[in-house]
DNA sequence: GTCTATAAGATGATAGAC
DNA sequence: GTCTATCATCTTATAGAC
């Protein structure tokens, strides 16, 4: 049974569209609300505090990504095509209106948090660590490619790499930018693989 | 003589710390004041709207990194020294209470800033990518590191990288985290240029 | 569940005294 | 230059009708 999407849902939507753009300290119940066409009053039915509306976002948000990277180890044997698809992620993301990934917003903003959000912050970076980390160990084990140093120092590289991709690309205000970093990066690690695979 | 700090360059320096910790959104004239210990409309007195105050801000933090960037090619001959001292300024930065740089905040936040600011951020981007650029170009010329493709890109990239291990620090709430991601990019260029020697 | 009405506080900004 | 006083507006949030 294909239900239509709650308020609750679409709610979280409209807002995650508005950090990721604009971030937490400049959206409010009423951008929310004009965007459904809804009143605020409305919104505090589902989310009583504006915290909670962070924090049940953040979660989600951690879940979904959580989930996209195990459908990326599901579907993909190849740890450097893992990889690969990582990065896609965060591409695709800044793809539609340079938004940036929800958490990287939030992070740079986490100061001003309350701490039921930054808590879900931190752990969408773990999460993405330890599943980096994972992937580069199995590719590291499987002569896919070689890298010194602990792979969670690896994993985090990346893991800047692609935040910062996404602000730098903001700042320059040149969508394509993003695009040619992600390919640099990818080429980088080609020759890489290329160079073990010999 | 050595005067003492205007009250124009105390307001900057509040405001910097400020967005620098919590945001362009999440700071106020109040702010400031209480930090100074003045009323708001003293502050209106120096810069008459929160644009004027941004995009001055913004206009002197481009103008000191530049200043930076230029101390370091003036005191520092090798290109690899060089880039090592550019991933200190960021890190220093970062020392301090996890401040991110002023214009990766800003950046994040681009969306909502007067276009004057903006502009500034922008030219603090391209700025620092032009520096990279000749930076690397130089070092690769002298054999000093090698990397494929533009020169661009790799600065881009750098770039990229130190903005994004802020980013991802604070999220993290890791202080060391910032260090140990700046020692091992260090780590990885300096085998790239002892390879280029050999 | 969504609405109207309303509150209390914050915000950027201005007028005018000192 | 800095102050007090004041403003219009926005913001999060609640009470209570429908």
């Amino acid at each position: 049974m294909v239900q239509n999407k709650s308020t609750a849902d679409a709610i979280l939507d409209a807002a995650q569209r508005l950090i990721q753009t604009r971030g937490y300290n400049a959206f409010s119940y009423r951008d929310i609300a004009q965007a459904l066409g809804i009143r605020s009053a409305s919104i505090h039915y589902h989310f009583p505090t504006k915290t909670d509306l962070g924090a049940r976002l953040a979660a989600r948000y951690r879940r979904l990504f959580r989930a996209e990277l195990d459908a990326i180890v599901e579907g993909e044997p190849d740890a450097v095509e893992r990889l690969l698809k990582f990065a896609d992620l965060f591409q695709q993301t800044f793809e539609v209106e340079s938004r940036l990934c929800l958490c990287g917003m939030l992070s740079a903003e986490i100061a001003t948090l309350p701490e039921g959000v930054a808590a879900e912050v931190e752990g969408f970076f773990r999460d993405t660590e330890a599943w980096l980390v994972a992937v580069l160990e199995e590719g590291r084990k499987a002569k896919r490619f070689s890298f010194s140093g602990p792979a969670k120092e690896q994993a985090r590289l990346l893991l800047a790499l692609l935040e910062g991709a996404m602000v730098v690309a903001r700042g320059l205000r040149d969508r394509a930018h993003f695009r040619s970093m992600a390919g640099n990066y990818i080429a980088q690690m080609k020759p890489q693989t290329a160079r073990a695979a010999r």
